[in-house]
DNA sequence: GCCGTTTTCGGCCCGACTGTTTTCAGTCG
């Protein structure tokens, strides 16, 4: 979550519907956190964080919801929570008491927040009793001394506090899906080596394959007598920059770069992405940076449910121990337990009377479920579709056959054509599609019409050399066009008619972060109706842990496109695959698999490297429901050039 | 603040760890 200070946007002036779905969403969030510093009931706080979790999931139409009093039958969302929102939507005020929360929160306890080992009930008592009200007072009175002496602190907590201010600046709280792999797998790795560990295997948000990480868990099966000794070896490992704690089953610590074995590089960055997350900084930053972990230490026959259970989500595992409780079962991290056995044990000491369990999809058989592979467990509908048996059955690496979004030297690509293409083909691709910048983005050397249509005869000849030698791999030529003012695409129609496909995408983002939705929802769907454009790319241009994307109702965008190919016109959606992007988000890829909009897994490499970053792509469209049907990336290159040419 | 085919009141997932206590509150996942 970004830090900082929480607004209320103002109303749009077209209204009704005042609001967004994503802004009010976002206002629910940002009530539940303040509400909480205030030290509001907990239960109530909950409320808040499920109506917005709910929106941010929800498919209909908020303002139709809102209008119809439908969004009074909603899960979660009751009579108070019902009518302050349709004020919000339907006369474009926020509830006073939201307002009042806003105005009279410092900011300061927000970002305070950020700091580990400090929540919402300690936060307050400092500003009550102190006057603390930002992370730089926290700091002085810290050095005073003056937060030790208080009743329930103490040396300890203080130094805790003054090491966790150093932490909030040194690094921010979560990592990138790419990173938070590479320290976790290169963790995982030398706890497996170990003597004594029978398995050690990633869990929580990583194995979730989450865009972004807040901390690693690695769940280590061990026999009972190799506990002391492993435990031991763990802390000794390479990489450790700090031990924050270590009870009788988990140790809690903090990794640092050390943990690797090659010194750590972060390879070519795309320019405008690097602008938005540090510049030349970066490399730095991230050479200099740490990730926390936690490892669990439990026997084998208890793995399957620790790992289940440190595998998450946390709104997943409410449900299934909800599923549980419906049985007369008790879930936790140690077994399924029948509540009649159990009676008034705890923890291990009721684990003994636990339902066996060899592996994970034996806990889901016991409650009458299909196995729900990592990526899905957010509580997204997967415990309904395990038990219909409605799981999806999702694209893994070798379905990928190919991708559309590719630069080369011609714009601001570091590989040739020919280097690409060859890449693509020792990779096992089937085709590949070149896709450069245009003109107006000169930052990326975007290519003129002349170059681009010089590009493409070059392609020709490839392919008629291919046809003539029966090799099957093929080169698609497109473009990656700017979306101009009026959702113009940037090269004339007679150049895009020479063309395969287009590739829109926004890269003026500072002009886009400035408007209202409506306005960029229209924009983006006239680019999207030049019947040249076959995917839209990059589709909120949001950089993970750089900038935000702009406003976009991609609801309403998916549904247009939808339309489109219903009526035979292929319009795909991008999920840009560079781990810094990860655009569309996985939770939009179920709602374009709904409407059948097709999936366009594209790693936008800038590199031959780069190619291999579709990997992330299918990670994030996995997480996403994504079976290799819904995908451009799983047909062959006859079928795609069917559709395209349609 | 939400929810209810045992409930319109009294629940709301559950356990570990830490630092502060001398039986527990706060934080985290």
């Amino acid at each position: 979550m970004a830090g900082g200070s929480f607004i209320l946007p103002k109303p749009r002036p077209t209204g009704p519907p005042f609001f967004s779905r994503n802004q009010v969403a976002n206002a629910l969030h940002q009530v539940a956190v303040l509400l909480e510093l205030k030290g509001a009931n907990v239960f109530r706080v909950r409320s808040y964080q499920n109506a917005s979790r709910m929106l941010g999931s929800l498919t209909e139409d908020l303002g139709e919801l809102v209008a119809s009093g439908e969004i009074f039958n909603m899960k979660g969302i009751g009579k108070g929570l019902g009518s302050a929102l349709t004020q919000a939507i339907s006369e474009g005020r926020w509830p006073d008491d939201w307002i009042d929360l806003h105005t009279n929160t410092p900011p300061g306890l927000i970002e305070m927040l950020g700091i580990p080992g400090l929540g919402p009930k300690r936060i307050k008592l400092m500003a009550d009793e102190l006057g603390v009200d930002s992370v730089a007072r926290l700091k002085e009175a810290a050095l005073n001394n003056e937060i030790a002496p208080m009743k329930g602190f103490g040396a300890k907590s203080q130094q805790r506090m003054l090491d966790g201010i150093e932490l909030l600046s040194r690094f921010r709280a979560r990592r990138r899906l790419d990173i938070g792999l590479r320290y976790g797998e290169a963790f995982q790795q030398r706890i497996a080596a170990l003597d004594g560990v029978h398995r050690a295997t990633l869990a929580g948000s990583a194995r979730r394959r989450k865009d972004t990480i807040g901390d690693l868990d690695v769940v280590v099966a061990v026999d009972k007598d190799d506990h002391e000794t492993v435990a031991n070896a763990i802390l000794n490992l390479p990489g450790i920059a700090d031990v924050k704690g270590a009870g009788d089953s988990k140790i809690s610590l903090i990794l640092d770069t050390s943990i690797f074995d090659d010194s750590f590089t972060v390879g070519h960055i795309d320019s405008n992405v690097l602008d938005a997350i540090g510049g030349d900084d970066y490399e730095q930053l991230e050479a200099s940076g740490t990730i926390d972990a936690q490892v669990r230490l439990v026997p084998k026959h208890v793995e399957p449910f620790t790992l289940a259970y440190f595998t998450g989500s946390k709104e997943h595992n409410i449900a299934m121990r909800q599923r549980a409780i419906d049985r007369g079962l008790r879930l936790n991290e140690f077994g399924l337990i029948p509540e009649d056995k159990a009676g008034e044990l705890k923890g291990m000491d009721a684990a003994a009377y636990s339902l066996p369990a060899a592996d994970e999809a034996a806990i889901y058989a016991h409650l009458d479920l299909a196995y729900v592979p990592p990526e899905l467990r957010e509580d997204m509908g997967e415990v309904e579709a395990a038990q219909n048996g409605a799981l999806p059955d999702l694209i893994k690496n070798n379905h990928i056959r190919g991708a559309l979004h590719n630069h080369t030297t011609l714009s601001d690509g570091e590989a040739s054509l020919e280097l690409m293409a060859d890449t693509a083909r020792k990779m096992g691709w089937n085709w590949l599609g070149i896709a450069d910048h245009s003109p107006s983005l000169k930052i990326a050397n975007g290519a003129s019409a002349e170059d681009l249509l010089k590009q493409g005869q070059t392609i020709k000849q490839y392919n008629a050399e291919w046809a003539n030698d029966g090799v099957d791999f093929r080169l698609f030529h497109g473009v990656e066009s700017d979306i101009l003012a009026g959702g113009k695409l940037d090269h004339p129609d007679d150049v895009l008619s020479q063309l395969d496909y287009v590739v829109a995408s926004v890269h003026a983002m500072t002009k886009w972060r400035g408007r209202d939705e409506l306005e960029n929802t229209e924009e983006l769907i006239r680019a999207i109706d030049h019947p040249a454009t076959k995917v839209l790319g990059h589709p909120t241009g949001r950089i993970l842990q750089g900038r935000e994307g702009y406003e976009v109702d991609l609801f309403a965008v998916l549904e247009h496109m939808a339309e489109h190919n219903d009526e035979g016109r292929l319009k795909a959606i991008e999920l840009n695959a560079s781990p810094y992007r990860l655009d569309l988000d996985w939770r939009l890829c179920k709602h374009a698999k709904g409407l059948g909009v097709p999936v366009a897994i594209n790693p936008d490499a800038h590199s031959i490297r780069g190619l291999s970053d579709v990997a992330y792509g299918v990670m994030t469209a996995r997480k996403g429901w994504i079976e290799p049907h819904d995908t451009l990336n799983a047909l062959s290159w006859a079928e795609l050039h069917e559709q395209m040419h349609r």
